[in-house]
RNA sequence: GGUGCUUUGGCCGAGCGGUUAGGCACAGGUCUGCAAAACCUGCUACAGCGGUUCGAUUCCGCUAGGCACCUCCA
């Protein structure tokens, strides 16, 4: 099995990958807080982790990847006594919180599904582990780390502190949290500003409220994740993955719980993901300055000059690094559409000239099939450069998911596909070969592009066949020299967004 | 205020102590009835000022700008 690197945020250094148990790898992502339509940037986590679990599975690994949904505990404007999230979204729109949740959870699926972004193997929700959460709670009071006041328990973080060490991962001490914390209202319960709710009294307006021990209530918001990853991935587990955003406090408190509760802080590796921007500036809620996933489909924001289809949204965000930002602009987008529609053609020209020199096409992947061929460990291609490209695709991979280095070296493959179908390079059996698995198992397995230009299906066949029969007319015309008519048909059918390409095997034609 | 990150050619965006990233855009050429596509060629940048070094865009320091987290955020 190939070396894998990724960057620990715990060290901040790329680290060679060992799972704590060979050949098996447990991943927890921190999922959307579903209140709201998913926006360009829940597409960053969703794609670069499913990139991540890809490779995983293609190397060779069997992978349990859970990505939780939160639907309850996540509070407005501050961890303690805000409104939640859902309960507000309900209110406002006269709904049962339950209702926005399953809403906003089915959206947000359909736009992970569009942009191929696989289901996650084990997806739970918050409200479904209470008695799971009630029971840390339990554990982390048994330990001696939190207290109860006032019908709420509190994380105290002081005493955690002493014992082992509030900070590893954001590399603040507690000194530092202390100078920055504000003092906010209604913290009276508290012993310190910087401890955080494990559980909340709910205020008797609350609606999402379940019996505990200590009061009628809800789990805070930080529990859920240390509550599930544990029932689902063990005391220790290899990958957690989320956005930078959530590193502190969210990450920080969920060791914290661990450490508390379990005596070890539960996660091998952090992975985190940057965020995109828009006009330098964070992309999010809080600013107001998103633009959701159907809108940019759509085309229908402000903001677009033009709609973006899901596979140059997930290009778009495979051409950056993850641990960098990405700025978003409708040139960026602009860019990408046109680079992804060039490796989509030549990989229509690979399949051809593949299935002409006798090489198998590998069978289509279905949404929410994983690729399952093995990684090779030595590529057979007479042409040297092919085997290089081949090599330093897996090489980026898999130096910490560097996903731009390797499409550069898909378009370096791309111009010796176009040269090889213009003859003007030979490729033999072995080359087309390699060829074809690296788009097979990279392009379209691990970096889960697809044509979704031409998801017509039955439609797609109907259109196919009025292409042959327009063709022909046009192609009668050329013979006798009628240019006129020649050129009509070509300016009509791009008018209407076909585009007709002569080449020496004969007339092609792509939408635009 | 605290902590961390960042500044790359027209745009996006990699990377690195000495070698072409790549894409998009642009210009010239080849091919073509003309186009389009494709191919070839060109465009060779690393905020500023110092320092280390045989050599720095890459390491160090300072200056200037930007961003993120410290409150919910993917």
């Amino acid at each position: 099995m190939r070396d894998l690197y990724i960057t620990n945020s715990l060290s901040r250094k790329k680290e060679l990958f060992k799972p704590i148990n060979e050949g098996h790898v447990g991943l927890y992502v921190c999922g959307p807080t579903v209140y709201g339509d998913a926006h360009l940037g829940h597409a960053r986590p969703g794609v670069t982790y499913d990139v991540f679990v890809k490779l995983l599975r293609h190397l060779g690994y069997k992978v349990r990847y859970v990505r939780n949904i939160t639907d309850v505990g996540h509070l407005e404007h501050d961890a303690d006594e805000g409104e939640d999230k859902i309960a507000k979204k309900a209110r406002l729109e006269q709904l049962e919180p339950m209702e926005v949740v399953q809403k906003c959870t089915l959206a947000y699926h359909e736009a992970m599904r569009m942009l191929n972004v696989a289901p996650p193997s084990i997806e739970p929700r918050a409200s479904g582990h209470i008695i799971e959460q009630i029971d840390l709670v339990k554990k982390i009071l048994d330990a001696g780390y939190a207290y109860e006041s006032n019908g709420s328990i509190y994380f105290d973080v002081l005493k955690y502190d002493k014992d082992y060490n509030y900070g590893i991962l954001s590399g603040r001490t507690l000194d530092e949290v202390k100078e920055g914390t504000r003092d906010l209202d209604g913290q009276q319960d508290k012993r310190a500003s910087y401890d955080f709710a494990l559980w909340k009294k709910a205020s008797p307006e609350h609606i999402m409220r379940w019996p505990s021990p200590w009061s009628d209530g809800f789990p805070g918001w930080h529990l859920e994740c240390s509550a599930m990853s544990e029932k689902y991935l063990g005391k220790e587990f290899d990958v957690h993955g989320g956005g930078m955003d959530l590193l502190f406090p969210h990450h920080e408190c969920e060791i914290a719980q661990n450490t508390a509760s379990r005596g070890c802080s539960g996660v091998k590796y952090w992975m985190h993901n940057n965020m995109i921007t828009i006009e330098g500036k964070k992309m999010g809620k809080s600013l107001g300055n998103f633009i959701t996933l159907p809108e940019l489909f759509a085309g229908r924001h402000p903001k677009l000059e033009q709609a973006y289809s899901p596979m140059t949204v997930r290009f778009f965000i495979l051409q950056a690094h993850y641990r960098g930002t990405l700025d978003f602009s409708n040139e960026a987008l602009q860019a990408a559409e046109k680079g992804l529609k060039r490796i989509m053609q030549a990989a229509k020209d690979l399949r051809s000239l593949a299935s002409a020199a006798g090489v198998q096409p590998a069978p289509a992947l279905a949404y929410g099939e994983f690729v399952s061929a093995v990684a090779p460990e030595t590529v057979t291609a007479s042409n040297s450069e092919v085997k290089a490209i081949v090599e330093n695709v897996y090489e980026a991979l898999c130096d910490d998911l560097n996903t731009p280095i390797a499409l550069s070296n898909i378009f370096d493959a791309v111009r010796i596909i176009n040269s090889a179908k213009d003859r003007k390079a030979t490729l033999d059996k072995s080359d087309l070969q390699a060829l074809a698995d690296l788009f097979d198992n990279i392009v379209f397995g691990v970096l889960g592009l697809r044509d979704d230009e031409n998801e017509g299906g039955k439609a797609g066949k109907t259109i196919e066949g009025l292409m042959q029969m327009v063709i022909e007319q046009r192609k009668a015309a050329k013979a006798a020299k009628d240019w006129a008519t020649s050129d009509r048909i070509r300016d009509d059918l791009k008018a209407i967004g076909i585009q007709i390409k002569d080449t020496k095997e004969g007339t092609e034609w792509t939408l635009e």
